[in-house]
Formats: structure tokens, sequence, C-alpha cells
DNA sequence: GATGAATGAGTCTTCATTCAT
DNA sequence: TATGAATGAAGACTCATTCAT
């Protein structure tokens, strides 16, 4: 057991040898297809191996599972603790920044297609969904709930039901980070919307409904 | 099973009934593991019918989760269509009544489940979710960009571009639908969001964000 | 037991109401396919009738497929064996006769077919195939060998070792018959020879071989 | 299950002569009792692998059966083809030796299996007939009408029509050898013909046609 | 460590057979 | 009798896992 975590006791990391090929090579399979449509001989084939050499690694195909989602999640967050602190910037700023951040960190990343392999598995492999939610989903909306908490507190921000607002504001850029490990590389490339455009679009949704005359919940012309 | 006629319990004719209980029990199990984890035996078993008489009724394993798909979105889509029809309301009261409608007849059905589905599967079957983004997300993109264009052209709404709205305000009600399927069940009560809530929430904040001031787009006190 | 044929217990006949059109049915698709790749289904779709009707006729598949033998054999036996009959032509003419009227009564009909199907599936229902070889190719053969008997007795034959000469006499005729249920329909025309012309060929053949000086066993000019 | 190693039985690497052993097994249980009715189960259980080890080396039974016909017919073949040569001999000592040959190397090896088994499937199996009639049937035939041409050619045998006579002679060696395989096994051996005695009888049947009086086509005292 | 041939439990699929209508 | 929906045993095929090399 790793001295970063002592919550997750069946999450532990084990040799740090084990070769990131095979886990990279597991994970965009296992993102692509799902876990029970990947063959663990594609997952070493992709990796240059044998499919035996997979076995002086991973006890099983459940176990090559855990490690993808767990060596995947735990870095990055591990880095992004590191990142999160205060500072005495306004908290609209903070605010813009968390959500780009965000995006470049995670959604743009290979957690990205963690997150759409957990929702498709969710179901098999209950223990590894709620890792997830406790590793990644919690302490994320936990972030984005203090930088509300601060602006509201600050006055900068319109009261809001904080965890409503996390939810509601993260929604978009995980659906957005989702889809495109999923219909987007299937579907017409003009009804897309480029993340760029779509992150500063949601940045400025969520900017409008903090401005204090906003939370009057009135409609234009209404 | 189904203790619908108090005739021998093993051995039953029901032509009529049989494909739709055969849909529906291949529902639940494709929605909640997944299409390659899904046994014909159990959704057999689940429907209270032998394997073999499956395939009475579809050829293959493929072919019912394709049957599946099908035979759940078309009629929920062509429900839609005919609901969709213009007023002289206010677009505000029509845009609040889309998102109501969307969950009501979406977001909290079985399509919510086919749609996580197909989220997952659809590196396996790209042509079903070929036909999910051409029969139920663009048709449904379109209606809620009628009712933005039709705002913004009486007045109502401050101009927006469209397809980005479109996304950006179906997102979290398709995330809320998806999530329905996958971590809901598995994460802590308190940490969820009611749907009532939360619909409530994501419409302020879309409401928010048209009135004619939010165009200025700069976020409070920035 | 029918009175016709005191020596097969096992084979006798039953209803003399069961519907010919299912064994004609079955019989084409038996020596088409074999056995094993013969669906009930399928007889009975041939048939015009529904799969269970077969039931009512037929205990079983293999039941069926002893029918099926049965039924075709027998008639053609009994009505052989009423024709077989002495006369006071030269055995040359009655060999020649035998011939022809083999190919007419046997070669050219169903019976080659079974023949066929029975060489196939001896392996398989090695009963079936001892009846064949009890009730067809030895009474059969000892027609011939009666025939040429009778020759050799009055001086017309040059004298022969019986048993194998019924062998090979038989030989290009039964083949030719075989040949027309498999290859035959799928090689090319040109490469083909005619049944008559292969006839009168064979009938040439035997005939010269029982010519007094062709004893001498020489080939020409050695 | 060989016992050509002293090593572990369950568990044994073989790449090399696996193909060969599955071969053989398959042949025999093809020949014995036709392609449905084989159980690849039961192929592997004799060539002494578990069922799994034949898809290491066959893609599915079909490969497998043609793999079957293929490879014991070509390497025939081939090694036929070395041996058709001309000589200065009589052509009657040619023809002789052509059916002496053809007997041994054909008739009483495992091609006439193949053949008993290509005559049973050519309905299932047509290309599998058709390349057994290009590259079996008809190259032997030619071979033959080789030999026949010649004879006539130097004046030796009387004239005959090739193509009938083709078919004719063979016959007989190419049913003894079909009936060897099926109801050779099955029926009383005194009815039985040997195969040495079978195939001087035939010679001895040719050979007489052939003497330019028998040409003559009168049967003996007609 | 690495390999890949071998294994066999587990799935999909077929089809002979049954039986309520 | 006739039907055809339902059954379930059996067979082809897959693939995670093992292990001799």
């Amino acid at each position: 057991m790793t001295a970063t975590s002592p919550r997750a006791a069946r999450w532990e990391r084990r040799k740090e040898s084990r070769p990131a090929e095979l886990l990279a090579a597991a994970l965009e399979l296992f993102v692509e297809r799902g876990y029970a449509a990947t063959r663990l001989d594609e997952v070493a084939g992709r990796a240059g191996v044998s499919k035996g050499t997979l076995y002086l690694y991973f006890e099983s195909k459940e176990e090559l599972f855990k490690a993808v989602v767990r060596e995947t999640i735990v870095p990055l967050i591990d880095a992004y603790r590191r990142d999160v602190e205060g500072s005495g910037e306004p908290s609209a700023v903070l605010l813009e920044r968390f959500f780009r951040d965000w995006w470049g960190r995670f959604g743009a990343t290979r957690l990205a297609g963690i997150a759409k392999l957990i929702i498709a598995e969710a179901g098999n492999f209950p223990e590894v969904a709620r890792f997830f939610h406790h590793e990644v989903i919690e302490p994320n909306g936990a972030v984005l709930a203090a930088i509300i908490e601060r602006g509201v507190a600050r006055g900068e921000f319109a009261p809001v039901d904080v965890r409503t607002a996390v939810h509601l504001w993260m929604a978009p850029l995980v659906l957005k980070a989702i889809w495109a490990h999923s219909l987007d590389s299937l579907c017409p490339a003009e009804s897309r919307v480029e993340p760029e455009e779509f992150l500063v679009a949601h940045t400025r949704l969520v900017m409008a409904s903090l401005r204090h005359d906003a939370a009057a919940q009135r409609p234009a012309r209404c």
C-alpha cells in the first residue's frame, strides 16, 4: 500500500517496473471496446509482447483492468492535488481557470476515456466505479465547491446551492469529454463544436448565472 | 414466469407478447452490463423463456441488440415528433417546457439507458451509434435549435451561437440521465442531486444566460 | 410385418396411409445432403406440412431415414423379383437385357440416390447398410449370377469366376448411377458420357470377355 | 497421447507435427461419418489434443475439411504426376501397369476414403467436389486416355471411344475403392472379392476388349 | 523474464423433439 | 389431425489462463 492514498486498501500500486506500454495498450482498448470485448491477445499485440507476458505483470484480466484505472487516475489526481491552491485573485478568475485547467488536465486527456469506460462498466465493476467516484469525482467536486463558496463568501457570486452547481457546471465539460471517446469519431464533423469554443461558451454561461442580478432568476423579457 | 395466466408455467404460447418481453429483458441487461457481458441465457431467463426461444424472434445476439435500440427509440421519437409544435407562448416558456418535457420523456425513461449503452458500445457498433445520432440526437437538437432561433428572432433572447448552445444546454440533462444508469446507483445518496432540483437549476442557468444584459458576457463584477 | 419379406423383422412397413410426400421430400434431401445435414424443417417444408406433422408419421429422424430407405427399396425389389424369369433365349440376350433393365429400373431411378446415400452413411447406420446389402445388392447379384451360370452351363459363355464377374460387371453401372447424384451435376457437361452410350459400351465390354477365345486372356498383339 | 515422447501426457508442444496429426484424425472421421456427423471434439480427441488446439491450426470445421481434402490429395497427385512417363513397352503392358499402380497408389490408400467422402458431400461442398474433379479425376483420366490413344495409334489396340473407355475402365476400380470405406466392413466376408483377384479380373476384362477381333463387337455365339 | 502452444470452461447458435392449441 | 411455439441438449467456436521451453 502506497503512502499517497491510505484510503483505498485494495487499490495499492505494485511493481513500479510494470511496463507502461501494457497499461497504455490496455487503456486504449478498454476505452474503445469496453472490458468484455477487449481481448488480451490484442492488448499484448498492441504493446508488442506476447500474451503470456501479460501474466507476468497482471494476475488476471480483471486485475489489469483495475490497474489501468488506478494507474491512470492516481498520477493525475496526485498532480491535481498539488495544484489546487488558493490565491488572492477574484473568484471569477479562479473559476474560469478551473474550467480551463480541468479541460486541459482531464477533459482532453486519457482520463476522459477512463470516465467513459467507468460509466460503461459501472454495473460490472461497482467497486471500480466507487473508487473513481471517491478518488476523482468527489475531490474534483470539492475543489469546484471551494471556489464557489469562496466567491459567495466574498460577495463576488450570487448565492447558489453549491452541490447542485457543482454537478450542473461540470456536466457540460464531462459530457464533452466522454463524447470525444464515443460518438464524436463517428458523427459528421460539421455537427461538432470545437472544445475551445465550447469551453468559452460554457464559462460564459456559468458566469452569467453568477451575476447578482442573474439571481433574480427571470429570463429575459419575462 | 409472468403470472398473467394460470396456465402451465413451463410451456406457454405467447407469440404476440414475446418480442416485447424479450426486448424489455434485453434492454435491462444490455444497459446494465453492456453488450458483450450480457448472456443470452440471462436475457431469456429474465423474460421467462428458454434460450432457444430467443432465436425464434431474433436471428442473433447482434440483431437482438439492434432491435432493442431501434424498438426502444423509434416509438419515443415518433411520439416526440407529434408533440413538438409551435404556439404563441413566449419562447422562454417553450424553452422551459422543452427541458421539462425532455426529462420526462427521455431523461427519466429507458431512453437514458439506451444512451448510456450507445456511448459505451459506439466503438463496437458504429452504425448503431450513427443511427442513434441521426434519429435521436439530431432531431432533438433541431427542436431545441428551433426554439432558440424563435426566441432570438422575436427579440426575446439575446443572440447566441445556436449549435453551441444546443450542445451546452443539453449536456447537463443528458449526463444526469446517463448517470442514473451507472454511477448513481453505486454512490452515496447524499452526494446526489434530485432530478427536479437539478432541472430547475439547469433551467435557471440557461434562462439567466438569455437575458439581454447577460449577453454582455461579462461575469459578475468583472 | 408384411408378408412380402419375412426376412427383415425390423423393416416392417407401417401405416399405408403415411404420406408419400414426406418420404419423397425426405429422400431428395437425404440424398442431396446426407442424413446429418438434412433438417426436418426443410423436409416438412418441401412436403408442404409443418414440422410437427412429421412426428405424426415418424417417431424420429432416424425412423424417417429408415423408412425412406425401406419404402423406396422394397417396392422396387418386389417388382424386380416378379420380373426375373427364365426363358429360352440365348444367355447373351438375357445378359444384355439384364444390364439394360437394371439401368432402367435402378440406375436411372431414385434407387441410385439411395445407393449413394447408403454408401455415405454406412458408417453411421450400419444396420441400414446391411439391410441394403441383403435386400438389394445380394438379390441383384444372385440374378446376374444365375444368368452367368446359365450361360456357362449352356456353353454359351466361357467359364468365369461368377462372384468376381458379378462385382466387376455391376461396378460401372453402379458407379454411373451414384455419380449422377454427386459429381455429375457439378462437372462440365463435356466430360460426361451419356448413359445410353455408356450402357452400350459396357455391354460390349462384357460381351467381348465372354467369347470363348477371349478366355485366352491375351491382349491384342501379345 | 501418442507415446512418441516420454514427456507429460497432458501438455506438449508439437507445433511441427500437429497439423499432420490433426489432418489424419480428421480424415479418418470425415470418411467414416461424413462431414456433418463428425464432431470436432472427436477429431481433437483422436489426435490427442483438446478441442481448442484444433483452432490454432484451422480456422473452422469447414477449413479443416478443405484442408483434409487438399492435403491428402495434393501430395498423391504430385507424386503421381512425376511417375507418369512414356516408355517403349507395349501399350498393353503400360495399361496393365496403370491399373495396378492406380490401385496401389490410390485405390488402396486414403484417397479412396476421400473419394467416398466427396461423393457423399458433393451436394454440400460443390467447390470441393469440383476441386477433386479437376485435380484428381481429370488428370487421372488424361493419363489413361493417353495410354489408350498410344495403343490405338500404334495399332496395338482396336479403336475405341476414348472418353467412354476411360469412364468404363476406371469404374470397377473406383467403386471397389469406395466400397472398402463403406459397405465392405459391414458385409459378410464371404461375399467379398479380394482386391488382387478383382484387379486381375478387371485387367483381363479390359484386355479382352482391346483385341482387334473383339472390336467386332459381337458377343460370343451371337 | 519471455514466449506461444495448449487448454477447457463458457457462449452463441442450431435443431430434433414436445405439446398446448 | 395439424400446427408451430417452445424447449434444451449438443456442437462450433472463443478466449482467459497455464506452463514447458
